[in-house]
Parts: structure tokens; sequence; C-alpha cells
DNA sequence: TAAACGTGGGG
DNA sequence: TCCCCAAGTTT
């Protein structure tokens, strides 16, 4: 049975109301259109979603569905091409796995596994994914929990337990209300509850079609659920990038190992990480100048003040790719060192 | 279990 | 300006 009579409907609910408030997204089969949703499309944009804003993703999305149409296109393309399209939208590891994941996939014939279990299994997708890909792509009915559905549960069900703590009670609520039909479109339906009405800050609870069974909203702690641990505070960590110029070409490396920025094209550093600053010390003997300003760049766990070393070289000797300075742009740089390169070129 | 892992936008 | 947050996963 239900937790609570009074929440039975809330499925049939937000269906009604997503009917009529469904945003539009690239990666959308609109309700009620009767066409099948791409599992390659939903898995795409599943995996670019995390913990990435919709407004962030759509033209990543339409790059990427535009170069490779299919799962098969991905499969085949060079890693530097992937990474390289990446580029700018953060936590790159996904785009490692993405392509692990897309080869596992055409290898089995360009079929997607169909259930929760089996999309599991494949590299980048957790808990979040597999069961939204098996809702949304497959119509199975599957609890789809991310932090829109933690937010909507916690407010909803009064869960004032801080999360992650609350996690297997938000999850446990949850699946109470989750139908047995139509589960795709209940879990976007829940999330776009999320993104556009119950939202973190300030909630439109007179906009809610859930309102009047939301118990937080009832006694007027709506605004302050979900609870949350406090973060730890971020270190300022400093470091140096080099710019390193022969006849118009820039010195770009790849980034090695599984961490920080992982085989993206980068500018030569000292080593900074997110434990220690780095040493400042230049990878080639040089006529160095320091570069005017500092690049500021916030990561999930620390800050980075990077200031830019330049020297002009008269040898190519250095290890790395020498990429044209005009074409900068089209390096696929990762954010922090875009901002470096903008910082040279401003000069 | 907790830490590592990017980035841009909004209040 | 600064802090919070966003369709989380991996180790």
């Amino acid at each position: 049975m239900k937790a609570s009579d009074k929440i039975d409907d809330a499925a049939g609910r937000l269906l009604a109301w997503y009917d009529g408030h469904a945003r539009t997204l690239p990666w959308r089969v609109p309700p009620g259109s009767g066409q099948a949703p791409d599992p390659y499309r939903v898995w795409l944009s599943e995996v670019m979603l995390q913990q990435t804003t919709v407004a962030a993703v759509k033209s990543y999305f339409e790059k990427f569905t535009q170069s490779w149409p299919t799962v098969e296109d991905l499969a085949s393309a060079d890693d530097a091409d992937v990474l390289s399209a990446w580029a700018g939208l953060g936590y790159y590891a996904r785009a490692r796995n993405l392509i692990a994941s897309a080869r596992e996939v055409a290898a089995r014939g360009g079929i997607f596994p169909d259930t929760e279990e089996g999309l599991r299994e494949l590299p980048g997708i957790g808990a979040y994914t597999s069961a939204a890909i098996a809702a949304i792509a497959f119509g199975r009915r599957a609890v789809v929990v991310d932090a829109n559905v933690e937010r909507v549960i916690a407010r909803l069900f009064s869960i004032t337990e801080p999360l992650p703590g609350s996690k297997d009670a938000i999850r446990a609520a949850a699946d109470t209300i989750t139908p047995d039909e139509r589960a795709g479109d209940f879990a976007q339906a829940m999330m776009d509850l999320g993104a556009t009405i119950c939202t973190s800050r300030d909630p439109r609870c007179l906009l809610c079609p859930l309102s009047d069974m939301c118990t937080a909203r009832q006694t007027g702690i709506a605004a302050d659920l979900p609870r949350k641990t406090p973060k730890k505070a971020r270190p300022v960590r400093s470091g140096t990038a080099f710019w390193i110029e022969n006849d118009g070409h820039v010195l770009l490396v790849k980034r090695e190992g599984k961490g920080m920025l992982a085989g993206m094209r980068a500018l030569p550093d000292d080593g900074w990480s997110a434990r220690a600053s780095g040493n400042g010390e230049p990878p080639l003997a040089a006529e160095w100048s320091r570069v005017d300003g500092v690049v500021g760049h916030g990561f999930t766990h620390f800050l980075l003040e990077l200031s830019v070393h330049r020297c002009e070289v008269s040898d190519r000797v250095a290890e790395g790719e020498w990429w044209p300075v005009d074409r900068i742009e089209e390096a696929g740089l990762p954010t922090l060192f875009a901002k470096a390169a903008k910082l040279v070129l401003a000069t």
C-alpha cells in the first residue's frame, strides 16, 4: 500500500501536468507524440546532463549528434576528436567513458542493453543514468532519482534528514509514487517539475500540481529542503602554465592518467594539483617572461590561480603538438587552458 | 564512506 | 563578489 492515501494520485497528477507543460528539449520526444525515443540520443543526453545544466548541454548535444548521428559513428570516431568536441563541458571522464561505451554497444550490433542491470555495466552509467535510460528509452518502470527528484521528494514527504544520508529514504519514497505505466514521462515530469517549479531557491508552489499534497509546503519548510551536510572549504592552489611559441605555433601536450583533465590537450604546466601548488619550474630553458594577470578557475574541490609564462623558441625540440596560434580555439582545450590562451592573446 | 572530478549561471 | 547548484560516477 502507498505511504499515504493523499499521495495516491501524485503520478497521475504529475503526468497530466507534464502533458501540458513538458519542456521542449533537443533530445526529448514530446509526450503523446507516439514517437519512439532513440536510445542513443537518450543515452548521450543523459551522460551530458550528469551534473550539468540543460543550457550548457544543448549546443554540445547538437554538435555530437550532427558529427556522430549513430552509436556506430561515435564508436568509430577518433578519441581525440571526441575529447575535443567535449572540451568545455567538464568532467572529462564522461567523454572517455562515452567512447568506451559506444564501442561496447557497437560491438553488440549497435543495440543498447534495455534493462537497468544491463545498462549499469556500461562505463559511465550509474544508478541514476541506468534507471533514466531504462525508463525513457525503453519504457521500463524504474525509480529515477536525480537531484531534482531528491528535492521534490524531500519536500513532498518532508524528509528532513540531510543529504546524502537521506538518499535511501528518498529513493524509497520515490518508489511509492512511481507508476508502472509511462515510466519515462513520469521521470521526465519529476525532473521538469524540479527544474521549473520546485526549484532549489524560492519554489513556485502556487504553480505546482502537487502543492496540496506537499507536506513541507503545509508546514512552511519547503524552501529549506532538502537539507544538506555542509561542504568542506576549497583550498586555493597556485600554478603556472607555459606558452611556448615557435613560428606562429604553440606547444600543446596531452594530459596523461585518469585524473584532472586526463586525456585532454593542454598547455605544459608546473605540476599543480588539487593537493599542492606547482613548483613554478618551466619545462625547458628559455628566455621566459611572465604574462600580466592571472587566471582564476574554480574546480569542484579546489581553486586555482594560474600564472602564465611565455617564451619563443627557435627549434621545435619539445614533445607535443605544435598548434597554429590563430586556430587555438579549435584545439579543444579545457576551459582552464582556454582562459590561459585568452590571457596570452589579449596581451 | 568520502573524495575526486569541471564548468557556467543565478541569486 | 561569492556561494550554491546542476539529469552523478568512480574509486
